[in-house]
DNA sequence: CCTACCGATCGGTAGG
DNA sequence: CCTACCGATCGGTAGG
């Protein structure tokens, strides 16, 4: 069905979880109130009972893991001893957190161009602005110091990269036999680092 | 608003054109018969006069583009003397065939999901598998050459092109003062190909 | 190209 | 957690 949903001891987590899965397989405003509350096994106004609104669920989906991504960057800055390491470390953190918040980054990923114009989650493209803002610096950083190749447009370079992870929770799939999540990084890691720092890595 | 739209003699492209440009901006299902037919100028009952269903419309705006692609990469397979020549000649064909149909292929890489499942759309999915089919020859053949790098896994690194090729119609901008097509399709040849084939380009 | 309307489905409420 | 229901909106039709 999902391969979203996990268990939890508390009914509301549960309710989320089905929610979140519902929403990154078919989308926000195609996911009714009634299919959530049937795959939990209720009515939908029963769903009510834990949740205001709709938006309510989406919030509480997001909310936490989204806003808790620009310190985690920020803490790599601060943590991370040669500067050439810090990008890599960005990617690797990026796509471990995609891998394992698979339906919360579909989820974003999909929606954000659609509830931009919401007041209610203008955090969700706030949130987003900053962490490619801490990108961007890193990218101009790197050039700056010789790090980072200087003959290619850093805005287009670091689109590619946001897209590269951004991207990755819709295909990756855990279990697979195809790949583990060890050699998507690698893969990832040597295919932008490759061809994007000065004198390979 | 919509910065798709352009203009026609015919009345019937006008307004696949305006159909195009909102259905990419705001996804297929989430436009309404009401919405394109105000854009247009006329009641929603009256688009009836000119389509026979909603998804008549979206079938007219994505199918003759997507089903050409496939005779094209054959084409380029075909004529492209080097073997080394054809993978940057498919990325770049992907580019500016993104970049020429924005709205279309825009449309393509957020209903391609919801579609799937549909048999009247099913062309889509079978034309993306085609594709894909298509890059993975090139790419397997590539490493069986010794032109692409055999320690990376092909289908990882093939999903990666194929993500950045596909995520650049969300984001181009024809116009944009940051970065010309151009230049786009230099850094993207550049990123791809720096770090995958054997001894640089 | 229009007015007038249909049945279905939506998010949400009332009241228990 | 349920039944019963609301107003709004959807794709589409009838008839001109």
């Amino acid at each position: 069905m999902t391969a979203y949903a996990a268990d939890s001891g508390n009914r509301r987590e549960d309710i989320l979880a089905i929610a979140a899965g519902l929403f990154a397989e078919n989308g926000f405003d195609n996911t009714s109130m009634r299919q959530i509350g049937a795959t939990a096994g209720m009515q939908a106004a029963s769903l009510y009972h834990y949740f205001r609104t709709k938006d309510d669920m989406l919030d509480a989906i997001v909310r936490d893991y989204l806003t808790e991504l620009p310190g985690a960057y920020r803490r790599i800055m601060a943590e991370t001893a040669n500067p050439r390491d810090v990008l890599p470390a960005f990617v690797e953190l990026a796509l471990r957190g995609a891998a394992r918040n698979r339906a919360v980054m579909t989820i974003l990923v999909h929606e954000r161009k659609s509830l931009a114009g919401r007041d209610r989650f203008a955090f969700i493209e706030e949130t987003f602005d900053e962490i490619e803002a801490i990108w961007l610096g890193v990218v101009e950083a790197g050039i700056a110091q010789g790090i980072i190749r200087a003959d290619l447009n850093a805005r287009v370079a670091l689109r590619m990269m946001l897209d590269l992870v951004g991207s990755v929770a819709q295909w990756y799939r855990p279990n697979s036999r195809r790949y583990t999540l060890d050699e998507v990084v690698k893969t990832e890691l040597d295919f932008i680092f490759g061809g994007v720092m000065v004198g390979g890595r």
